[in-house]
DNA sequence: CAAAACGGAATGAACATTCATTCCTAAAAT
DNA sequence: ATTTTAGGAATGAATGTTCATTCCGTTTTG
């Protein structure tokens, strides 16, 4: 059945991102992935041609997941400020109820084995990111530096603050982390 | 001679600096390693007891000279937030003039490879930045936040900074990136 | 019952580490 | 001044292990 077929594929999914953010890919045997996934050795390579194919597929698994939740309640309606803050907001909760998704992307986000192909499939899904930014920058709403400084800039801090609430020693609620959200947009605004 | 034991030392790590900060450190193997330093596989086992070994030395060297970098023309006569440009704009220009240790230290500062010791070791040397940082509090220059988030955010957007010169396709000269410190200092800034 | 899916043993390549041997240098002997 | 000797440094072939991938007998599906 479909069903199964792709129960064990995403039970592979699954098994890898957990070993491979934890012990990075050449620290990750197809043979613990697979017993992690209750499945055969084999059986990987039915649904995967190689390691590498492997965790290319859980790169746009991953990003297309990450994809969807920052998108989530965001509507061109709402105004720029609202909406920036809405994203990174959605950003810090993914990643916060995702450790592994966090660990795995940092670590692989520039990563050789990831091909340009895939980069790049990962990148159209956040389009209407961009697009914000334009729109912000139309409205004036933004320091006059390059728009990839910003956007990296407001990228960055993002998963700092996700890391520190998920590996700091200090409790973070989340008033304080709107808070830190909203310093994020006191260093891109105008 | 002391001089030659030095000397080959440094070239195993240099060497592994080099191959880790492309391959990781499950994909750089020992024989690579000593070819690149120009010496015997076995000779490694001379300066470094195992692999992992040689990896948190490695580590305490880079995070040295990062330190040392980092506090260059830092006095604590200067004011807070000029002290503050200062150590930024010093761990960009070091680590843009070092991309090999920048992607090293973004690997494995959180890697389970790195020893709690060794992790120890290497945050020991930045002790003057909490200073300035416990300074600028007390004369109420930052924003009301937990110190960890206020020093997380700065040095998180300061990495982001880095990688966008080192890797990103836009070009930034010596003003925009200095712009971009002023943002990092807008964003912790009361 | 034929075809597809599965599992895990088998294979061969790659690896970290060891160790018997060689190399180098500098002091001692002549 | 030349040769001998000694000991530490350096080496890389050999070892045993781990791993990705393949292969093929078994099970499940339709």
């Amino acid at each position: 059945m479909k069903e199964k077929v792709q129960n064990k594929k995403a039970a592979v999914l699954q098994a890898a991102l957990g070993l491979i953010s934890e012990q990075g890919f050449q620290g990750s045997p197809m043979s613990q992935i697979a017993q992690r996934a209750n499945i055969g050795v084999g059986t990987i390579y039915r649904y995967f041609s190689s390691k590498e194919d492997l965790i290319n597929d859980l790169y746009i698994d991953v990003k297309t997941r990450l994809a969807q939740h920052t998108l989530r309640n965001y509507s061109v309606s709402r105004d720029v400020h609202a909406s920036f803050l809405v994203l990174l907001r959605n950003i810090v909760d993914y990643f916060i109820e995702n450790p592994a998704e966090l660990l795995f992307m940092e670590q692989y986000a520039n990563s050789p084995l990831i091909t340009a192909a895939t980069r790049e499939e990962g990148l159209r899904m956040f389009a209407p990111v961009n697009h914000l930014f334009e729109r912000a920058k139309d409205e004036n709403l933004l320091k006059e530096l390059p728009m990839e400084m910003l956007s990296t800039l407001a990228y960055g801090s993002t998963i700092s603050l996700v890391k520190l609430k998920l590996f700091g020693k200090v409790k973070l609620d989340g008033a304080t982390i709107d808070a830190g959200v909203d310093a994020i947009w006191d260093a891109i605004k105008r």
